[in-house]
Parts: structure tokens; sequence; C-alpha cells
DNA sequence: CCTGACTATATTGTCGACACTTTGGTTGGC
DNA sequence: GCCAACCAAAGTGTCGACAATATAGTCAGG
């Protein structure tokens, strides 16, 4: 049962470019806000300019970094409001992919997203503080897949999912202990199992739209960040 | 009181090819399924490969062509559940953009909005017939722009539009008249007006639901195209 | 006659060089 | 001293050619 997840493997040298490039910046290798010279990264990456430029196409069409004609790209800067909107548009989506994933998924499916839930269960309650984003992420990506439809498959995991990992990244926000997410999950999964597409949807918005809350909470009182309780979606 | 909708003008040769091309798979001048042939497409359009190649790159990035490394570019096939799969997501971005501008918009820009349903309003009812996708089309961009989203407003016109449009052209339902989509659109507005989100969501959900309803009911029963009486959204 | 490997061709992937635009600094005039 | 026009440097936009890969057709072997 692997993550099943980064599945999209490289085949062309310009796909390595655009894969390193992008987690560089969502890694903050490269900062928010950077200028994005082709010249340079084609001699940093040790590869010609025409792979970095169509990498910086491709990161622009992801909305991670934004580009003006003749002059040249910047990564996005992340502004709260930013966060906030990002976390609008994951709430409609993934709302709708709980909601299809309640009409769509296997009973297999269904039973695998059960084990998954309970292998995080175990971590939690041992307190092994291994629920994370990876975990997280798991599970949030097999609702996604579960809706069987494409463009929602596309736009969260092509689009919406590297933007929201870079905010979690830069803002200090990854790997958290989490126990109230963790029932929320488990009440999600619960709607699903009873193909209950309604509740299904209201979950997963209520659940995206209390960890919006909780950022925006840490955003505005960045005081003790380790020991919040939760923060991932 | 313009368009406002075709800001996007192309400014280096290759934005010019870009929107060239997708003009032409949109309107069907380029048939779905067709393959595009870099070298072929580089000498009918007289600009050289490399521009070619990243239209067809961006075009990837709009869902309108699928690309496999070392094959080739093809625009997408239409299937009916390929139509429903992107009216599901239009419901989904599109329901929260009324919510959020229902939020969001100005007095100002709520009048405006009133004004282009009167507007409207005079075509339908005195049948001049001139109601159809533009106006439609107007209609929901405004209430899109004014969810003040960015990642919503990117995502809806420069993915999702083209897209529908790309169905409703080949599948032959553009153009008509329409009188119940009206009076939803209508609804719609007096709820953004009186800043009820939720309502304003709920009907907008509905309202797409509708649209994708009655073209699944002609795409299942393709009698009289040109005598049905709502199909615009 | 069928199967498998090989070759030839066409298409995509990648590259380095040239052309154009922007930008910042400099010079000349007022 | 300030403003405008000009100039130079750096960077992006565009192009044609070369390299690598897939596809289809051919030929040899069974």
């Amino acid at each position: 049962m692997p993550m099943s997840f980064f599945t999209e493997q490289a085949v062309t040298a310009a796909d390595k470019t655009f894969f390193q490039l992008r987690r560089d910046i969502v890694e903050g290798v490269i900062a928010p806000g950077a200028k994005l010279s082709e010249t340079e990264l084609s001699t940093k990456y040790e590869v010609s300019r025409a792979l970095i430029r169509e990498a910086i196409n491709r990161l622009e069409a992801c909305h991670i970094v934004e580009r003006k004609a003749n002059v040249g790209a910047r990564v996005v800067a992340l502004t709260p409001q930013g966060m906030i909107g990002l976390y609008q548009v994951r709430e409609a989506l993934e709302g709708m992919a709980a909601r299809l994933a309640a009409k769509h998924m296997t009973d297999a499916e269904i039973a695998d997203l059960n084990a998954l839930l309970n292998l995080h269960y175990q971590e939690v309650s041992h307190d092994e503080s291994y629920y994370q984003e990876a975990g997280d992420v798991d599970f949030h990506y097999r609702i996604i897949v579960g809706s069987k439809n494409r463009h929602l498959i596309a736009m969260l995991s092509d689009g919406i999912y590297h933007l929201v990992r870079m905010y979690r990244v830069q803002l200090g926000m990854a790997g958290p202990r989490v126990t109230t997410a963790f029932n929320e999950h488990r009440h999600i999964v619960q709607a699903i199992s009873n193909r209950d597409e309604e509740l299904a949807e209201l979950l997963m918005r209520r659940h995206i739209l209390y960890s919006r809350n909780s950022i925006e909470h840490k955003l505005a009182n960045p005081s003790h960040p380790l020991t919040d309780k939760r923060e991932t979606a």
C-alpha cells in the first residue's frame, strides 16, 4: 500500500528539470518572490536554457511562478490572503471530490481507506507522532482519486497540492501531531462508506474550513508554532 | 460596459500562436482527437516549431490537448462523461465563486450586474433572441471575478471556460434562446445583492446542475437541437 | 504462412546562436 | 539642478539544426 502518489515520473529531461525546479521552489531553496533568471538557472542546473524555459512555463501554469513578457518570471509571493484563497478553492473542489467519492469509490477502495485510517489511528494513539503531512496528504489524495473525475484530480494534484505544500513548508506548519483532524477523517470515511454524498461533502468542507481557520489563527498569533494541535488538512 | 472578458491580449508571437491554435481547436477547425504534428502546424501557421511547441504545452496545461512523451499531442476527445465531469467542477468552483461574490462584490459591481441583467431581460422579452452564449458567459464571468479570488478566476477563465465552450460549439449547443436560465440568473443576483452567501452558492450550484441535466438530456435525445429551451449556464 | 529482429523514416526532444525588448545609467540641453 | 533623449548591457523571445526516440515496413528464419 504505497503512497501511490508520486507516480509522476520524469521521462524526458525537461520533466526532470521541471520537477527539480518545482521541488526547490516548494522546499524554499529558491525563495518566494525571487527572480528566476533563465540564463542563471541554465548554468546552475547545467541544462540548456530551453529546458529551463519550458520548466518555467509549466510552473506558471501551476501558479507557482508569475511571468511578465520580456521581463522575466518570479516565484509567487506567499500572502495570508493568498493562502485563504487557496483553501477556499480546496474547500470547493475537495468537497465535491468527497461527494463524488461517496458515489463512485468501490467497496475495495473504501476498505483500503479504512485500513489507512486504522494505521493512522495506531500512530496517533501510541503517540508515535508520525501522523503528519505524508499521511494527511495520502488520505486526501485517495478521496480525490476516488472521485474518478479527471479534471478534479488533475487540478488538485498538479496544481493546488504543490502550492499548499509550499505554504506549509515555508510557513513552518509541517509535521505536526494531529488528533482532532484524525476524527474528522474518520467521520468523512464513515459518510463515504454510507454512500451519503451530501454528508461527505459537508464534512470535507468543514474539515478544510477548520484547517484554514487554524492556520489563520496561527498566522495571527505565531507564538508557539510547535505545540499547536491542528494544522493539516 | 464591454465584455471585459477577452482582456487577454497577445504581446508575444508565442501568445498569438497559442490563441490562434486554441481558437481553431475550440471552434472545431481542428477536430477532437486529431493529432497535432509540430512540423505540420509549423508550416501551416508559418511560425517556427518552437512556438508551436510552446503553444501545445500551454494547451496541455488547459487540458485541451493530451501529450505523450516522444509520441506527440492529440486534441482531447469529447465524451459525455467528460462533459459531466467538467460541469461537476464548474458546480463546485462557481458555487464557491457565487458565495465569495456575495461577500466581496462592491455595491457598484452588483449594480452593474443588475444593469446587465436588465439588458438581457429586454432581449429575452422582446424575443430578439440575442441572449445567447456571450451574454451568459458575461454574467458568469462577472460573478467569478466578483469572488476576488485569484485562483478561482484563473482556473475558470484560463482553463474550464474554453473547454466548456469547446463542448458547446462542437456539440451544437451554442446560441440558443433562454428563458428559465434568465430567471435563475435573477435569483442569483438577488441573493448576492442580499449578501446571502449560502443562498448564492446554492442557487448557482442548482443553476449549473440544471444546465448539466439539460445537456445530458439533449445528448441522449438529439432530436430537435434548435428548438430546445435551455442549455447555457 | 507466421514471427521476430532489423532498418529506414518521420517525429519529437534538445541545443546554441541570433534578434528584439527592457532597464539603468549617462550625457547633453534647458 | 532637473528633465529628456540616448546608449549600453543584460535578459528574454525566436529560430534553425542536430540528436534521440518511436513507428512502420522489410527481410530472414522457423
